[in-house]
DNA sequence: CCTCCACCGGAACGTGAGGAGT
DNA sequence: ACTCCTCACGTTCCGGTGGAGG
């Protein structure tokens, strides 16, 4: 919206001129990975591999736990020790196999175990159409036949959709495989390393899973704004022509990060937005300003995406709320609210919620921040909450509208008269 | 100090969808 | 194809509560 091309200009502009500003772009992107060890976390790096190159002499398996929120570097610490340890073997002639499997993307015991069945073996299986029981067995057999000690790293393994059960069934599937039951295999060892952004993860294992891991569990927290300024800079050399970054920038994109999360992805994340804005404004270089028009972006993108994803009610609850405030109406009370969500679900001819219900659907809109709901009392006029929107109207009401449910509303007003409809 | 409003929020239960096992 | 289970979403019921007004 900076500029008034039309789409055709934007594809030729885009296609037949060179960015002034960004060089290589493919070192902003989230999956390049820099050489060599990653930077500011040679602790966790050293313990990690201290633990585990236990391999190396003796057939004792080294399960560990890997916990820290998003962007501390868990899972690029855990790819370059991998790739050391079969360095290593390659150099020893040992026979060292390791697996990495992303639980986001398998997310249910059947679907591992088919992922690391068709990783090993050269013959896939299907991913449907098995128990659980029968995958087991095919992953003895694939296990047998290739034998020697293997690495499984299960990458986001909060994501796994049965907390209780799965999470560790999984655990107890693969660590005890090689070891215990009817099929013991003599010549296999299993290490598991797991990966969780969840920090109370650990504690809802139960008890035989944590006698399996003992206390080997390694914390990663989050990068300081020193530390993210240097891991920018170790991208921004090579990423950018020559001068195109004022000063301040690294240390301002460092500084909002880290009070924001400490996620070493974000920060990248917003310097290449930050280019991209300055790139659109035709700047000479990166500024102050272009780092907060990304930041601005950024927050709307986040906002924008979980509303997206809301359930319909959650949607019409929000809509509610959001036409008050187009109509001036802010911190309305739950019942006055709750007025305004049952003429538009009239509206749409969905059927209308209990207040009751209603009341935890504010509650869940206050937890991520797209509405603020503060417990009041009005002495006599009773307890109750006040909403009002935290976020701007014309950004949640487009978003809303995506949905078909709610497009009849596009042109909606609500009826006027009494109070705040 | 007591009342009483307009909701809060815990608990128990109902229902339908979807996965696992037979 | 059929039976269990589990889970998300929603309802019903109800005791609890901060503070202006009596």
């Amino acid at each position: 919206m900076e500029n008034n091309k039309t789409a055709p200009e934007i594809i030729s502009f885009l296609s037949e001129t060179k960015s002034k500003i960004i060089k290589t772009p493919e070192i902003l992107q989230e999956r390049y990975i820099p050489p060599g060890p990653p930077i500011h976390r040679s602790k966790e790096i050293t313990e990690m591999a201290e633990y585990i190159a236990q391999i190396f002499r003796s057939n004792i398996p080294r399960h560990c736990f890997i916990y820290g929120k998003m962007g501390t570097g868990k899972t690029i610490v855990t790819k370059y020790i991998i790739q050391e340890i079969l360095k290593k073997a390659k150099d020893q002639s040992k026979n060292i196999h390791t697996h990495m499997i992303n639980c986001k993307l398998n997310r249910t015991i059947n679907s591992i175990l088919a992922n690391i069945i068709n990783n090993l073996s050269t013959t896939s299986v299907g991913t449907r159409g098995y128990t659980i029981d029968e995958r087991i067995d095919q992953l003895a057999a694939v296990l047998n036949k290739i034998s020697g000690h293997f690495i499984f790293v299960l990458d986001e393994v909060d994501n796994i959709a049965d907390a209780q059960k799965d999470q560790t069934d999984i655990f107890y599937i693969l660590t005890r495989m090689a070891t215990t039951g009817e099929k013991i295999l003599p010549d296999v060892t299993i290490s598991v390393i797991s990966i969780s952004n969840d920090l109370k993860f650990y504690d809802t294992l139960d008890g035989r899973i944590k006698s399996t891991f003992g206390q080997t569990e390694f914390i990663f927290p989050p990068y300081n704004a020193a530390q993210l300024q240097d891991i920018l800079k170790q991208r921004a050399t090579q990423a950018f022509h020559e001068n195109m970054l004022d000063p301040s920038v690294l240390p301002l994109c460092a500084a909002i990060i880290a009070q924001e999360s400490g996620d070493a992805r974000r920060v990248i994340e917003l310097l290449r937005n930050a280019a991209e804005v300055a790139e659109r404004r035709n700047k000479e270089k990166i500024t102050e300003d272009d780092v907060r028009g990304a930041q601005a972006k950024m927050e709307i993108d986040r906002v924008t995406a979980t509303i997206e994803t809301l359930p319909v009610q959650h949607k019409i609850v929000l809509y509610g709320i959001a036409m008050n405030s187009e109509n001036g109406y802010d911190r309305l009370t739950t019942g006055e609210n709750y007025d305004t969500y049952k003429n538009v679900c009239k509206k749409t001819g969905l059927d209308a919620i209990t207040l009751r219900r209603f009341s935890d659907i504010v509650s869940e809109l206050d937890t991520i921040n797209i509405i603020s709901a503060r417990l009041v009392s009005y002495g006599r006029g009773g307890k109750t909450r006040e909403i009002t929107l935290a976020f701007p109207i014309g950004e949640v009401k487009e978003t809303l509208m995506q949905d078909a449910t709610l497009n009849v509303l596009r042109h909606y007003k609500l009826p006027r008269g009494s109070g705040f409809f």
